[in-house]
DNA sequence: GAGTGGTCTAGACCACCAC
DNA sequence: TGGTGGTCTAGACCACTCT
């Protein structure tokens, strides 16, 4: 696509504002006002440097600048994309209630199925460790005491989504299937109410932020994509916490969604 | 501060992996173990190019990297510095319960009053228009209809830190002060009550993207800082959507808290 | 004025992709 | 093989901040 097709403007070069921010903005219309598709690819570095007779490294700042704000993706030997929406997965506040309650694994496959996705689980892996600060705090217990790690990684379609740990409490996970690598049908929150730990509710506590570059390998996040964390605890009819789950979602695949009550 | 206070390290020039990107390994690592803290100056771009013997686009690139994570911020003519994490505002799901519901300015202020911070609101303004096919849709009714806007900033500490859009259906809000700046005492959820449309319950679509040129001046959000975007939707006790509510709030100035039930 | 980061140029070589 | 973006160099001038 060569640059003249997309792009009518030049940049003035008496205005107080960057060549490649304006660049950027020339760039930014023509997406916002269709004229460059989602999915459809930008004229080249090289048409670009044509068109507004500057240097690559202007180009190179002005789509930088594009990547930065999740407008495109580049890829490289092949060019720069319009990045397309991929479909968002909404999560409603009562995925948890009792009459749909399951594991996790379980829930995210029922609920991807429902909407006709495929769904996998990968990187499960098991442990006993000694709490972080924040967990133990969270749970209500020393961080001497021990706590059952589970994590995993969730995909969508193939697409990685989600990585999630739960943190049980030991003494609660012993003499249980929670600590094995298949907890069971109706997993981990049908485990702790066998034992007597009925579930009463649940808090989730929402930050985001931009994601790690070890986050960004196991989402295989493009630029320009924040991260939801999203920390839940499970309390049991006595108030005390018997899981807390720390979840960090890519941000362009989730909605989340709440019901308050007004009264 | 000399780049060898910090950074014991040199790259290794037979490594697959880029340069840069290694020196944004080193100071990434120097600010996780505490060697660089918050609030700390890095070394400068001309110390940095000297301790990796590189040129400077090579140190620019490696800086931006940690700024696109939100790790540092750059200050033109001052140094580039590590974030210092603002004080987060928590918010809780039963904010908007009835013991004290409040419209939004009284409501962020008192709030804010509470945990000892100074609260402002600006850019007040109010208007009547068609609605967006997503805000109709939202409020259930057609396009055509009228709706009253009214929009404000928020700024906490001086510090802005979300913008709000609310838009109320106009036969609800006509012969009432809802189309005024001012409401009135209670904000315009006690004018819509006075009215008999009682409030029954709310819900909140959350998700998350970077900021646009707009709202980075806006919110005056540093880069690598990623937004919240929270539609409220309120009901009446018909279930009639009377107010939908389109914020905008600076990513690292929030953590929202949900509760909910199990059963 | 000295030091900082911001913008821009003009090149070079490389890695990846599609034909 | 030609076109794409990715990395890197070696300079230049500018705008901003602090003293």
């Amino acid at each position: 696509m060569p640059a003249d097709a997309v792009l009518t403007s030049s940049v003035d070069p008496t205005s107080d504002r960057p060549v490649y921010k304006q660049i950027a903005d020339h760039l930014r219309e023509a997406i916002a006002r269709g004229r460059l598709q989602e999915g459809k690819q930008l004229p080249s570095e090289a048409q670009l440097m044509d068109h507004y007779s500057v240097a690559r490294m202007t180009i190179r700042n002005a789509v930088r600048l594009l990547q930065d704000e999740g407008l495109v993706t580049a890829e490289h030997g092949r060019g720069v994309y319009v990045r397309s929406r991929p479909p968002v997965r909404r999560l409603a506040s009562d995925r948890f209630a009792e009459r749909h309650r399951k594991e996790g694994k379980a829930a995210f496959i029922a609920e991807a199925q429902q909407v006709g996705a495929t769904a996998q689980v990968d990187m499960i892996e098991v442990s006993e460790e000694r709490p972080s600060a924040e967990i133990a705090d969270r749970l209500g217990i020393s961080d001497n005491a021990s706590v059952v790690v589970r994590s995993r990684r969730y995909l969508l379609d193939g697409k990685p989504v989600e990585t999630a740990i739960s943190y049980i409490p030991a003494d609660l996970a012993h003499g249980t299937p929670i600590g094995d690598p298949n907890p069971g049908p109706g997993g981990i929150y049908a485990r702790l109410e066998e034992r007597g730990h009925m579930l009463e509710r649940f808090t989730e506590d929402v930050t985001t932020r931009m994601p790690t570059p070890q986050e960004v390998r196991l989402l295989n996040l493009p630029s320009g994509v924040p991260v939801f964390r999203l920390v839940r605890t499970a309390y049991d009819m006595d108030n005390r916490p018997v899981e807390v789950c720390d979840t960090v979602m890519a941000g362009d695949a989730y909605q989340l969604s709440y019901e308050l009550p007004a009264r």
